[in-house]
Formats: C-alpha cells, structure tokens, sequence
DNA sequence: ACTATATTTGTATACAGACGCAAATGAGCA
DNA sequence: TGCTCATTTGCGTCTGTATACAAATATAGT
C-alpha cells in the first residue's frame, strides 16, 4: 500500500498545465509532437519540454522520436491500472457500507 | 476530462509525509487523533496537523471534532470513486489494445 | 558543410511549500 | 477562574519548482 502510492506519480499529476497537456495527449489518441502540445497551456516551449519530460519520467508519458520530433502519447495501460490498483488498496481498508458493520480492528 | 482531473487532489497527495499518513489512516480503519499519527512521520506535531488540514481540504480526509481531540480519517468512497472515474476517464481515451486497432481519428 | 526546424538544456528569478519553534486557540476539569 | 492537554496558527527559513530567455543539440534537407 505504502509501495502503490508513489508521490512521484502523484506530483507529476500536481501542476496546472501538466493536467492540461495529459487531457491534451488523452483526448489526442495519437501521439503528438511538443510543438502541437504547446497550444493547451500558455507558457514558452521550454516549459512544456520540460513537463513532458516530468511526466514521461513518472512513467505517465511515452516519448518516440521520429526524425526531428520527439512524440509524446499517454501510457494508458500502466496509468489506468495504476489508478485502479490504488483505488482497490484503499477500498481494502474502507469499513464496508452495508456488510460487516461491526467495526473489525 | 480536465474537471476530473483536479491539481489539487493529486497535489495532496505528492507529498512522502502525506501518503505516509493516509496510508496510516487506511490500515487503522478508524478515526485516529493528530497525536496518534505524528509517530508515522518524523516532523512536527504542527506539521502534521497542516498535512492533515490539506488532506482534508482536499476531499480526502475527513475531520470531526470530538472533545479536545480531533479525529480524522479517509473518505474511502469519495477517494475510490474519483480515482475510477479518472482511470475510466483516461481508459475511455486509450486506443484499444485488441477491438479497433484501425486508428480512429 | 551549411541551413532550417524541433527539442532540450543552462541559467537566473520568483514563487510555493515543508519545516521547526513559539504562541494562540479550544475543550475539559479542578 | 485557573490549569492542562490537544490542536492549530504565526512566522522565519530553507529547499524545491515553474518560468522565460538564450544557447546547445539533433536531425533532415540543400
């Protein structure tokens, strides 16, 4: 449980503009170049390779290069079950609803 | 998809003393005291209790006041259910793995 | 080799966040 | 009211991070 819930993963999730091109490269299906992805957020190019490079690092991202551009897609697989993976830990130690009331340890 | 995708909430949790906490709080399955968790991370009492303040703040804790003590515990259904709807969110964008290969748009 | 385009990296700056300590607040009790 | 315990808040400090701009790197085409 404390394995699963890695503040990387979760600071990489954290910024304004690193949502913004996540939604972007999610909604895309396809895997953009940072010069397409400069757009969705207002800040210099730099910045944006920057983030990119976060959360391909978080293990969020895919970078591929091709020819002179590096394109980015979402890791979908691994940040799907990731979350899902979490979010079944935390549901482990939730008191049930409706079953089990009594209160177990 | 960008409203699902909340800064904040992850933000909360991209923190080492954060997670150390909510994870604390998850195994316990019980409302626990600011004083029974400052042992789970080795900083301040005050420390703790600002954590705690922003996890609660984030939605994912849950604080009431009980006597001097103020007892805080995980929103499990509130975590679970905004980590899922994320991860359908993100698998709902994910180009299939076996069905529609053909990229679609 | 030279040029143009795409991306990354170096550097400086400004702001945000984590922390400890001390003081303040709140609640129960003598 | 005075005292004690639990928690929160004020404040100074220090580290980390987001940002812009300029320079460096990489690749393709001439």
């Amino acid at each position: 449980m404390g394995k699963l819930l890695e503040p990387r993963f979760f600071k990489a999730l954290s910024d304004p503009n690193r949502i913004a091109l996540l939604s972007r490269l999610a909604k895309c299906r396809q895997p953009c170049g940072v010069s397409e992805l400069v757009g969705c957020c207002g800040v210099d190019i730099s910045v944006v390779s920057r983030h990119l490079a976060l959360l391909r690092d978080a293990g969020i991202l895919r970078a591929e290069k091709r020819g002179k551009e590096v394109y980015y897609s979402v890791r979908c697989e691994e940040v799907v079950s990731t979350l899902r993976r979490i979010a079944d830990a935390i549901e482990a130690c939730c008191p049930k609803t409706k079953a089990t009331r009594g209160e177990r340890q």
